[in-house]
DNA sequence: AACTATTAATAACA
DNA sequence: TTGTTATTAATAGTT
């Protein structure tokens, strides 16, 4: 029907698809509808164009999700139960995996030692042992280069004030004090020899009552 | 098309309703067939009669679950859309939490610390310090208890050969010894004063190349 | 988007 | 059901 027969194979010229497409598309639709109305059927019609555009047919007396609900009961081909166990399978690894990471967590927190053999206690104890030192270290490191770049700001501070000063005591004779000693940090705390109060930070050793938060250290206690 | 013209509403006569039916969802199928062919288009349709027979017709280029996957997601109506997205949900927090605790136990083994500011450090040491006490002390405990343990058997065991023994000179003069002493356990070094050849337990320090299992401590590389 | 010559679909009939 | 055919409907190529 047309002008000439055609070949029905793939037509090369994508302008010549697209106007194609778009005609025969609204007849397959009319189609539809009127087999739905002539025959009482239902007819569920989804078409992707070349392009990927989608265009939906639905018989009034259902909905998409129903002629595929139906489609599926009467087919016995179920659409989702292979999506749905794959989620469900990767769902239960996670919970699994993410229990086992707060139980290492707890234990790594003095916790839930109860079922360890003597051996897995000296793994335990080794293993800390020697991050511990690890951490230690890097703390120290971090302190001593948190204070260098304290003391470096000081100095200049301090040396721009004294220049400040000067200018200003050409001026006139009223000595102003532009900085306080006091905002230099406490450096000294930090090396651990303070112990009182609570502590501030995460990392809380709290054997008996784990108070996690999922903002920082200890944090394991959600979704449990 | 026909003898005539005709009205497109219900078709009452059944016989000719039915008749009606199956030429023009073969004419349907056909159409669909060539828009397929010619517009390099997918098409899903799916019909039912009103005596309730399925017909199906997919482009052999995807499946009817496919398409309608994709009609899903293009359209955004989502069908099983609560319990999917529901699902994906928890996945993706399972997933973040899985990634925090990992992080969490490898800054616990000392390594991931350059992230960390100063009195994070000290929080985590601090923890790491206390839980390793923790830990040391239910060392002891176990391997003090099980050398107990091993020790009442030992002397039970020694009681019995004795008596074993006597019986048996007291029947014939062949002196016949019922037990080896190599198999005392080896207290000592539990308590982590040899340090030699490669560990066999978890907890292995290993700062810089991880070699995490699923089976122990430091078991969380899988799915990072 | 319209037009229209031509093919394709199909309603009635067998 | 299936096949035939007169007739209408769809549409390919064109404007």
């Amino acid at each position: 029907m047309g002008r000439g027969k055609i070949e029905i194979k793939r037509i090369e010229n994508s302008t010549n698809r697209q106007v194609t497409y778009s005609k025969r598309r609204g007849g397959i639709f009319k189609k539809a509808r009127e087999i739905t109305v002539l025959c009482d059927a239902e007819v569920s019609l989804i078409m992707f164009s070349s392009t990927g555009k989608l265009s939906e047919y639905c018989s009034p007396s259902t909905t998409t999700k129903k002629a595929y609900d139906r489609f599926q009961e009467v087919s016995g081909i179920n659409l989702w139960s292979s999506h749905y166990e794959k989620m469900q399978n990767h769902l239960n690894k996670l919970k699994e995996e993410n229990s086992n990471l707060r139980r290492e967590i707890r234990q790594r927190m003095g916790e839930d030692l109860d079922g360890l053999e003597m051996e897995e206690l000296r793994g335990l104890e080794q293993n800390m042992d020697g991050a511990l030192k690890v951490v230690r270290e890097r703390k120290y490191h971090v302190v001593h280069t948190q204070c260098d770049t304290y003391r470096k700001k000081i100095r200049n501070l301090e040396d721009t004030n004294k220049r400040f000063l000067r200018a200003l005591e050409g001026r006139d004779e009223s000595g102003v004090f532009l900085y306080d000693d006091s905002g230099r940090p406490d450096c000294e705390s930090a090396f651990g020899l303070d112990n009182g109060g609570p502590h501030m930070f995460g990392f809380r050793l709290q054997p008996c009552q784990p108070n996690l938060h999922d903002a920082g250290y200890g944090t394991n206690d959600r979704l449990a």
